[in-house]
RNA sequence: GGCUGGGUAGCUUAGUGGGAAAGCACAGGAUUCAUAUCCCUGGGAGCGUGAGUUCGAUCCUCACCCCAGCCA
């Protein structure tokens, strides 16, 4: 038996989740359920990113303490994992001092063992948005990030912990390019190489205090500093399975297999977090899955445009498999997506009540109104080209296969005339009733609440109506 | 501003140097096993803009516009 460890990206932990959150927890809780079904081992984390100073703030101006701030938020998170029925095994707080601060200061030790942490007293703009540093020709006409317009940046003079991150300038190269370290879509992979090959530079690793509130982990041996977010943040993937407090556990588990990231944070993944691994003489992860984002009635989320969407509502109306659904066969995981609720409403009655549940509906009551009777079928495999877009991550396609099959199977049945109950007809109906049973297999990984009652409703000997699986809206 | 990627029917997308395709939505028809469902038929884009290469470009080249991401 393999083992199979599937990250996705750890949230800031700054405000409740959004259908963004949902996207890649669904992307992940797919992939790991698909290895579950290959036979494989599989852990699957997330976590908090919590020691931003995003959430220091977001908490002083809720007057909240920043612990019970991230500790509230973060269960949001959480509470969404299981309400889009994605099981994490792990859901690892950076917060966590027991674990993810020891771990996370084994790392930087080995990091500084290796020679590859030096201080350096400097001076810049700093945009919190950000957290980070810039200069002045990097910035907008009004001297503001283009990340951040309107706001003010920081000027901050001090001593930090630098990482020598252009020493391993060449390896990643050699990594990247090879697939070594795999980095999907190859678009994504161009864009790291061209990073990479404008010269890497030593970066920030550490910061003040002062300038962190306190908060964060200490550096080690140097209580006046803490460690830069995403120093801490990445190592969440090791911390969260026994890095620096099980050895047993993160021999099993570690390298990850695959992390699944967006778009946005694919420097920190590819170029920074490798590199911190690279000095610590550990293991680098085997693959990186870089998918894009949703857009909300054709437009960027963002709060101050203030179409932010929390798919909660939605997920406590009509469940997780429906929202799965759309998430997993209506966009291009490459590209951009748009989410609206007008299309989700489209999308549940067309495929889902439409097309899947009324097949289930109708075979059940044909069946039932012969008193078929049906053999016990053990189905075990995937479809050869569900698997085939599956090894792609191509989600949307893989659910488009099946659902060419589910039409296949409803044009059948009308064309065999199969309420037409004669005799002779019952195999094409027996035929179709074990084309259910692979449906139902098939869709496991995607809908599993939904593959479970059609299997169990389809199993035999008896086949009977039940509730409509997807009553329409 | 620099680097990546993208701009194809109302929407989401597939696709190719030489007849523009699918699903949804829409219109009509047929049927009743089924969740006003399923099934059949149909209208609808000359493929971001301009120029070039070519016998011929949506597909190649260049410029520009627009969208998304990154810019330590």
């Amino acid at each position: 038996m393999n083992k199979f460890y599937i990250s996705c990206a750890i949230p800031y932990v700054n405000a409740k989740p959004h259908i963004g959150h949902a996207l890649e927890f669904i992307q992940t809780d797919l992939i790991g359920r698909y290895h579950r079904l290959l036979g494989d081992e599989v852990l699957q984390l997330t976590g908090g990113d919590e020691n931003a100073l995003k959430n220091v703030q977001a908490a002083e101006a809720a007057g909240e303490g920043v612990q019970s701030f991230v500790d509230k938020n973060a269960q949001l998170f959480f509470d969404l994992t299981l309400k889009l029925n994605t099981r994490f095994d792990v859901f690892q707080k950076g917060s966590d001092r027991e674990k993810h601060y020891a771990s996370s200061q084994k790392l930087w030790e080995l990091c500084a063992e290796a020679g590859d942490i030096y201080k350096k007293s400097y001076k810049g703009l700093y945009c919190v948005g950000c957290e980070t540093f810039y200069s002045p020709e990097e910035l907008n006409q009004q001297g503001e990030c283009w990340e951040h317009p309107g706001k003010k940046l920081e000027e901050v003079e001090e001593e930090n912990y630098f990482f020598r991150l252009s020493k391993y300038q060449d390896k990643i190269l050699q990594l990247v390019e090879s697939d070594e370290y795999k980095i999907i879509p190859g678009k994504r992979k161009n864009e790291v190489l061209a990073f990479v090959k404008s010269g890497l530079q030593d970066i920030s690793i550490s910061r003040s205090n002062e300038r962190a509130k306190d908060w964060g982990v200490p550096v080690p041996n140097d209580p006046a500093q803490r460690i830069y977010v995403w120093f801490d943040a990445l190592n969440i993937y090791q911390s969260g399975v026994g890095f620096g407090w099980d050895e047993e556990m993160y021999q099993k588990w570690w390298p990850a297999d695959l992390q699944v990231i967006g778009k946005g944070i694919l420097r920190f993944h590819a170029v920074y977090w490798i590199a911190f691994l690279l000095s610590a003489d550990l293991k680098i992860p085997k693959a990186l899955l870089v998918h894009d984002y949703f857009t909300v009635n054709g437009q960027k989320m963002s709060k101050t445009v203030g179409n932010v969407y929390d798919p909660v509502p939605l997920l406590d109306k009509h469940g997780a498999d429906p929202v799965r659904y759309y998430c997993l066969a209506k966009i291009s995981p490459f590209d951009d997506g748009d989410f609206s609720e007008d299309k989700f409403f489209e999308v549940y009655n067309a495929d889902l009540a439409n097309n899947l549940g009324n097949l289930v509906s109708r075979v059940a009551k044909l069946g039932e109104n012969i008193g078929l009777t049906v053999g016990q079928t053990e189905v075990s495999e995937f479809d050869r080209e569900v698997v085939e877009n599956l090894d792609d991550y191509r989600f949307d396609l893989a659910l488009q296969t099946i659902w060419r099959w589910i039409d296949s199977l409803n044009k059948k049945i009308d064309l065999e005339k199969l309420w037409e109950n004669t005799v002779d007809k019952q195999p094409v109906l027996v035929e179709i009733v074990h084309e259910i049973r692979k449906i139902a297999f098939n869709l496991r990984p995607f809908l599993p609440e939904t593959a479970e009652r059609i299997g169990g409703q389809f199993k035999g000997p008896k086949i009977s109506a039940a509730q409509p699986l997807f009553p329409r809206i």
